[in-house]
DNA sequence: CCGGCCCCCCTTTTT
DNA sequence: GGGGGGCCGG
């Protein structure tokens, strides 16, 4: 299928883009448009009959069942398309996106199309790029929610406060923030966690909550009712640091849209169709930036799954699914219920365990294909013999002639994928595991990427912090505890500050040396990055496509390494670790010769936090259930099926019922991955934690009807104790389910009282040029301060001011001698 | 200032 | 069981 645009004669705004997108006329279309431009002259709010498409149908038709088509083909006003697991979703999306641009309804430029992963937004990209035989450059548009919100928020940075160059801070680094936060209020940070707190502000971001949202009942779940004044002082320090989190991205923007009008215009108006992948997995601020953008024209298109929404943990509402109806009226409601993916027996299995669960939409898969087998339920004694099954099962399986390739393992939380990878080492199984730590999560990339980072923003303090004494320089907590506090009292960067003590006793002469070495090597980096970038280095925009020359960024990242002694520091170390981080390193440097420039590198990185799997080689794959959503493998093992893994101890105890259900859909997407074969397992006996634990098959085992699966145990005693208590029509476990509340728990006071935090005054970001002498840098020095006058100075004791340069003093001391002190650091003795 | 040791906490899932 | 952070000793 290719698309035949005809620009020439085309009479639009935008026609611009059709000229300078790469369109190529080829045979397929050419046939048909006739019939497309027939529906080019129709208004944009004329929907399409199936009667008047062009016969032969455009190939992006070609395969669709009615439902899909219908979803396809229904482009005006809201539809929700509620596509069960393997129906064919992605099919009808990419179709329908197709149709959009074919039948001239929009430019590429002018559909707005979100997905919540970056796989699923990749994968989304490469379907287009086939179907329209890559006649559409990439659309502009098309992204995950973070990624386009970060997009239009560096064309309108300076409304909320940052710049558009702003960095987007990871986890660890919002961490480490907070905890700042809390040390500096004087909170016992074993108390009150930063990690605590970072979910609750995470939670209020997701509600779209700003900061003076927080009513005292919300404040109440953090450090006696001081959540959101935490909140407050987060988003300040966010603002001063010229950062946001991932959260921020999207507030921002429902900020902006709601404060300024004439901005949330030019969106609505440029986006004519919207379309939602996931949408069971959007939370409410992205619900609201999506309301805001589709009124009033309402072309919008949700599709998503009920029964597959198992990110309520982050935020997403079931309920935003629930009541699209009710949200759009007229909606179209489309149900993609032919599932192509799946045997019967899978199918039926699912679907007798979602229908356990309460509030859906309902939906009734069915498939055409053979019986096949029974879903294979499997009780073992213990972990290692699971492990042992399991691998055993694979092994036969490509005896047989079946690919490992073919074979999955999908398991609820990452621990579990331990067990797996002992054995499969052991018997020398190829296997690769999904998620975990994922790439740019691991310390030397984070350190590397900290020294690009503070290269490229010399005010990233976080950037500074992490890596000014990595490798070691000798610059411990007390000097960089002396930094902080010039930094502070003037209000500048870290990396700034450093600079001026250069030039001042404040630290001692080995700390001094080694911080100039440092502070100079950035200050030369810098330069040479600004060589290395001829046209302007803040382009907003990561620009994917390797370049043809060789990147100067990468060079100088692969120099930085070198030259700042981390790359000898790795070196030195003869840990078994060391190699794969050198290993990594070079990694990093190679994936940046991907990217035009620094700048759109780091974009990326912070965006794009999954590292693509290795799909070299033949290898069976581990991973959790939420990271195999929308994925499918012929053959998969769900292991661990047993109460307390799955559904977790956690959700038991904290979620209630919902959160059971959650359970429950995890379970269902589980099911559903597989096409031929599912295979269930659950261990009576398993190391938890370490510890030996036994356990008792999962509920969801007794929920699957039995005409969909066989059952086998190889515990001594055949039909199973534990089993039997599940067949029980009550259900020991229901006190567990009910009783639980969502309210977060409030401890007693334990924090003492709070001295004031200091100010974060957002200052001009200034650029170090070279080891520039503060005076250079223009600072003013205080004026309570004269010649001949007594001073203590928190090191040297008292002594007399010799000489006032700046911010610079020269100060005979009692019992120092004469030194060059900073003025921040005195006070009138 | 650094390294080693000990203790405590945690283990869902991710942009 | 293991990783991270804090504390203590060199």
């Amino acid at each position: 299928m290719r698309l035949h645009p005809r620009v020439a004669q085309v009479d639009s705004p935008s026609a611009g883009l059709w000229k300078t997108g790469k369109w190529r006329i080829t045979e397929p279309l050419r046939r048909h448009s006739p019939a497309v431009a027939v529906s080019f002259r129709r208004s944009y709010l004329d929907p399409v009959s199936e009667s008047e498409l062009p016969s032969p149908e455009p190939a992006y038709l070609g395969g669709l069942n009615e439902p899909q088509r219908l979803a396809v083909l229904t482009t005006e006003g809201p539809v929700l398309v509620l596509a069960g697991a393997g129906t064919g979703k992605t099919a009808a999306l990419t179709a329908r996106l197709a149709h959009l641009m074919a039948t001239r309804r929009a430019w590429p430029s002018q559909i707005l199309a979100v997905t919540f992963t970056n796989k699923a937004a990749r994968e989304m990209k490469e379907r287009i790029a086939h179907i329209t035989g890559g006649a559409v450059e990439g659309m502009p548009w098309l992204g995950t929610f973070h990624s386009v919100a970060a997009r239009m928020l560096r064309s309108h940075a300076e409304l909320v406060g940052l710049q558009s160059n702003f960095t987007i801070l990871d986890t660890d680094d919002q961490l480490r923030l907070l905890k700042q936060l809390i040390v500096a209020a004087n909170l016992d940070e074993k108390r009150w966690p930063a990690r605590q707190l970072s979910g609750l502000i995470d939670r209020w971001k997701n509600r779209g909550w700003i900061p003076k949202d927080i009513d005292a009942g919300e404040s109440e779940a953090f450090a006696n009712g001081r959540g959101g004044e935490f909140y407050q002082q987060y988003q300040d320090r966010l603002k001063a640091l010229n950062a946001c989190d991932f959260g921020d991205l999207l507030l921002h923007m429902l900020t902006i849209f709601r404060t300024q009008p004439d901005v949330l215009e030019t969106y609505r108006e440029r986006f004519r169709y919207i379309l939602v992948d996931e949408y069971q997995d959007t939370n409410a601020s992205q619900y609201d930036w999506l309301k805001l953008l589709a009124e009033p024209r309402r072309n919008l298109c949700c599709v998503g799954d009920d029964d597959q929404s198992i990110y309520s943990w982050r935020g997403a509402e079931v309920a935003n699914i629930l009541r699209f109806e009710k949200d759009f009226p007229g909606a179209t409601v489309v149900r993609l219920e032919q599932n192509y993916r799946s045997t019967p027996h899978i199918l039926g299995a699912a679907s007798g365990l979602i229908a356990n669960n309460s509030g859906r939409l309902g939906k009734t898969l069915w498939t055409e294909t053979d019986v096949g087998e029974k879903v294979r339920v499997i009780g073992v004694w213990d972990g290692p013999e699971e492990a042992r099954r399991v691998g055993d099962e694979i092994e036969s399986w490509q005896r047989d002639g079946g690919s490992f390739n073919d074979t999955a393992i999908l398991v609820r939380a990452q621990f579990q994928t331990r067990e797996f990878e002992e054995r499969f080492i052991s018997v020398g199984l190829p296997y690769q595991i999904v998620g975990g730590f994922r790439f740019y999560e691991r310390a030397e990339i984070r350190d590397a990427l900290a020294y690009l980072r503070l290269v490229q923003s010399p005010a990233d303090d976080l950037a500074f912090e992490r890596i000014v004494n990595t490798p070691k320089r000798g610059l411990g907590d007390k000097a960089i505890a002396t930094i902080h506090r010039l930094a502070r009292a003037q209000g500048q960067p870290l990396l700034l500050a450093a600079a001026q003590m250069l030039d001042s006793d404040e630290l001692t002469p080995q700390a001094r040396r080694s911080l100039g070495r440092f502070v100079g090597d950035v200050a030369r980096w810098r330069e040479m990055l600004s060589r290395a970038t001829p046209s302007d280095d803040r382009a907003p925009h990561p620009q994917l496509g390797a370049q043809a020359r060789a990147a100067p960024h990468a060079e100088l990242a692969r120099l930085i390494l070198e030259e700042s002694g981390y790359t000898a520091m790795l070196q030195a170390d003869r840990s078994a670790e060391s190699a794969g981080r050198l290993e990594n390193l070079a990694e990093l440097a190679r994936a940046m010769e991907e990217y035009e420039s620094l700048s759109a590198f780091l974009e990326h990185v912070s965006l794009v936090m999954d590292n693509d799997a290795d799909k070299s080689g033949e290898k069976v794959t581990v991973m959790t259930i939420h990271a195999a959503k929308g994925l499918e493998f012929p053959v998969v093992y769900l292991a661990g099926w047993e109460e307390g893994v799955f559904p977790s101890q956690r959700a038991l105890d904290e979620g209630g019922l919902a959160s059971l259900e959650e359970e429950r859909r995890l379970a269902y997407v589980a099911i559903t991955r597989a096409r031929k074969r599912a295979t269930i397992f659950h261990a009576a006996n398993r190391r938890i934690y370490g510890q030996w634990t036994s356990s008792i098959p999962s509920r969801f085992v007794a929920e699957l009807p039995k005409e969909h699966i066989d059952e086998e145990t190889t515990m001594t005693g055949g039909e199973s104790l534990w089993r039997a208590q599940w067949s029980e029509r009550g259900d020991p476990f229901a006190h567990l389910a009910s009783g639980a509340s969502h309210r977060a728990t409030t401890r007693g006071p334990g924090w003492q009282r709070a001295a004031s935090s200091g100010n974060f005054n957002p200052q001009p970001q200034r650029v170090i040029e070279a080891r520039a002498s503060a005076i250079s840098l223009g600072n003013k020095g205080r004026d309570d301060l004269a010649l001949g006058q007594r001073v203590f100075h928190g090191k040297f004791g008292y002594g007399t001011i010799a000489g006032i340069e700046g911010n610079k003093l020269e100060i005979d001391f009692e019992h120092a001698g004469r030194k060059r002190v900073l003025d921040s650091f005195v006070s009138a003795g």
